[in-house]
RNA sequence: GCCCCCGUAGCUCAGUGGAUAGAGCGUCGGACUUCUAAUCCGUUGGUCGCAGGUUCGAAUCCUGCCGGGGGCACCA
């Protein structure tokens, strides 16, 4: 019996108590969805609801009396073995071993399906991540959106949705006049600009603009004057550097569907088509020799400037028309993923929002993520990109492997501020949760090739009633959590959620194996147990590798 | 001054109103001739920043304060 199952018999005595006049309420105010959880302590049963508790005051009676009431219809549903009323009206609920087995069936039959649902079936989204400037190699911080921006992609899909994976390609404006005169000076042998770019790797394009021009049988950029010069390593410059990103990303197993170029906001006209729009909805006004948007109308602190008075679209104008071009793609709902040094954004991007006449916080989202700081002997470590010490994607791919960088990334909440510790990154990954459950996974495949070897086949019997020690209990209990798990990691758009579900399923499973063989020791015949207990290996299985494909991270047959 | 995020075990972090607040790492001590010990068992560890409020019940919601981080352009 899953949750949804035992979830759905719960609502059902509910109705059929209010209907017998036993429970005085009306029909709608029995909740849609009984909630039943997992209890913290074993010995509250297999599941748990605190629904007596939340109706008792409707209905004008004690908790622990409705409670009662309930326990003694639920407990004549089949599969329920026993329903105890404790504390002030929980109801604590046993299943037969048989009805709780029975999921072990229910997930190796459902396979690559289960956990997914149809919860947000028809909703088109697009989720825009990462969109870090092709001035230099993607560092720490990008890495995090895009760990973090894929798994979230992913347990979107999961849930139903269609997700297009976006990347705002910023390859327009001050910045990458910036680099490209950096590229320049470098070229040229003079000091980087004051307010320029400093790394190697500017050195490195830059003299890959310069071969790249020769061998095309143009002329050595360096030789050409000022301005020429410039636009030839800003074109190529930019072209290079977001080849290294796309591919830096790719080696990470983030690849996106579409790389939107800002620039081409403003050639195709995009840019006036938006003001044009919010003009016709009034919401546009000239002062002081630009052009304003009124988002204070739409709450936002002050009006913003889009077309400044020199005639340039200032940075918002690419914005406005970014986002309805997402919508007139077709989007219901577009994502935006951004660093905490962002969030003063948000309230003009709502303004923006409405005076387009949609809904904030529905057709458009931003989630801000906090920082990330490097620490190393202790100290926190300033990242700058003049000083060298930027930790790229590259370097942390190459000190701890993608599955181990991807999940380190995943597994804490955006919310937070994250330390990574550079000493442990570069000296070892023994202490990384990841192989935790990696070896979980690549454990269960182990007992599946030896169950095969001893002639254990689970087409041969499953009897569920079997799994009655207290570990498969336990085991089969988080194994039922998937679904709803998945589903709240993409309500709250929370992939973390996922990682710390498959760190508790983990542990569930390496209890139960040391405790229960599936394999018969000696000379033992194989029995049903044997047999059944593949089911369940085999469930375990497909559940770690579903929950380790929604983070993108590999789920390895040996170890 | 205003805005956003955070404050939970020695460290890194989970826990979007429920029961005795958890995990990993760390400490200390056990378990491999039988499915991989990258594992398991035990041990150590907490005024959930502080103070009020809401309620049957608060780490969680509200208010104020303290501490840390990040923002408040006709820059991008």
């Amino acid at each position: 019996m899953t949750p949804a199952e035992l979830s759905a018999a719960l609502r059902a005595v509910l109705l059929s108590a209010q209907a017998d006049g036993v429970l005085a309420l009306a029909a709608d105010q029995v909740p849609e969805t009984v909630t039943v959880e997992r209890p913290r302590q074993r010995e509250h049963g297999d599941w748990a609801s605190n629904v007596a508790l939340q109706l008792a005051k409707k209905a004008g009676v004690a908790p622990r009396d409705l409670a009662q009431a309930v326990a003694e219809r639920l407990s004549t549903v089949p599969g329920v073995a026993q329903v105890d009323v404790a504390g002030p009206g929980f109801l604590n609920i046993t299943l037969d071993a048989a009805a709780a087995g029975e999921l072990a069936r229910t997930v190796v039959e459902a396979g690559e399906e289960y956990g997914r649902s149809q919860a947000n079936a028809g909703e088109r989204i697009n989720l825009e991540f990462v969109s870090a400037n092709p001035t230099g190699p993607l560092h720490i911080g990008g890495v995090r959106w895009a760990a973090v921006g894929d798994a979230l992609a992913r347990v979107l899909e999961a849930s139903g949705a269609q997700v297009a994976r976006e990347y705002y390609f910023n390859d327009h404006g001050s910045q990458i006049d910036r680099f490209a005169r950096s590229l320049l000076a470098r070229a040229r042998g003079q000091e980087a600009p004051e307010d320029g770019y400093g790394g190697a790797y500017i050195g490195e394009i830059a003299e890959r603009v310069r071969a790249d021009a020769v061998a095309a049988g143009e002329p050595d950029p360096v030789t050409l004057s000022d301005a020429p010069a410039q636009e030839v390593f800003r074109a190529r410059g930019v072209e290079l550097m977001f080849a290294e990103i796309k591919q830096s990303l790719h080696d990470f197993r983030v690849d996106f569907d579409v790389y939107f170029h800002e620039e081409s906001l403003h050639s195709s006209g995009a840019v006036e088509h938006a003001i044009a729009r919010l003009r016709e909805l009034g919401h546009v006004y000239e002062a002081d020799g630009a052009t304003w948007l009124r988002t204070t109308e739409f709450g936002d602190d002050k009006d913003r400037v889009i077309i400044r008075s020199d005639g340039m679209p200032a940075y918002i104008a690419g914005d406005l028309a970014y986002y309805l071009d997402k919508r007139e793609r077709g989007f219901d709902r577009a994502i935006i993923m951004l660093g905490a040094d962002h969030h003063g954004y948000i309230g003009r991007m709502m303004a923006m929002c409405s005076a387009f006449g949609d809904t904030p916080w529905v057709n458009l989202e931003i989630l801000i993520g906090q920082l990330v700081n490097l620490v190393s002997g202790g100290e926190p470590v300033r990242m700058s990109k003049r000083a060298g010490t930027v930790v790229t994607i590259d370097d942390l791919v190459d000190a701890v492997g993608v599955d181990a960088a991807r999940y380190a990334l995943a597994r804490s909440s955006a919310d937070s501020a994250i330390d990574l510790d550079l000493d442990l990154l570069a000296r070892a990954t023994n202490e990384n949760p990841v192989f935790y459950v990696q070896y979980a996974h690549a454990r269960t495949a182990n007992v599946a090739r030896n169950a095969g070897a001893l002639n254990v086949r689970r087409e041969d019997a499953f009897d569920p009633a079997l799994l009655d020690h207290p570990s498969e209990a336990v085991l089969l209990g988080q194994l039922a959590e998937l679904p709803r798990v998945v589903a709240q990691a993409a309500e709250l758009r929370e992939p973390h959620r996922v990682a710390r579900y498959l760190e508790e399923l983990a542990s569930a499973y390496h209890k139960w194996y040391d405790q229960c063989r599936v394999t018969p020791m000696g000379d033992e015949p194989v029995t049903d147990t044997h047999r059944t207990r593949l089911w369940l290996n085999d469930a375990t299985r497909q559940v770690l590798a579903n929950g380790l494909g929604l983070l993108g991270v590999s789920a390895p047959e040996r170890m």
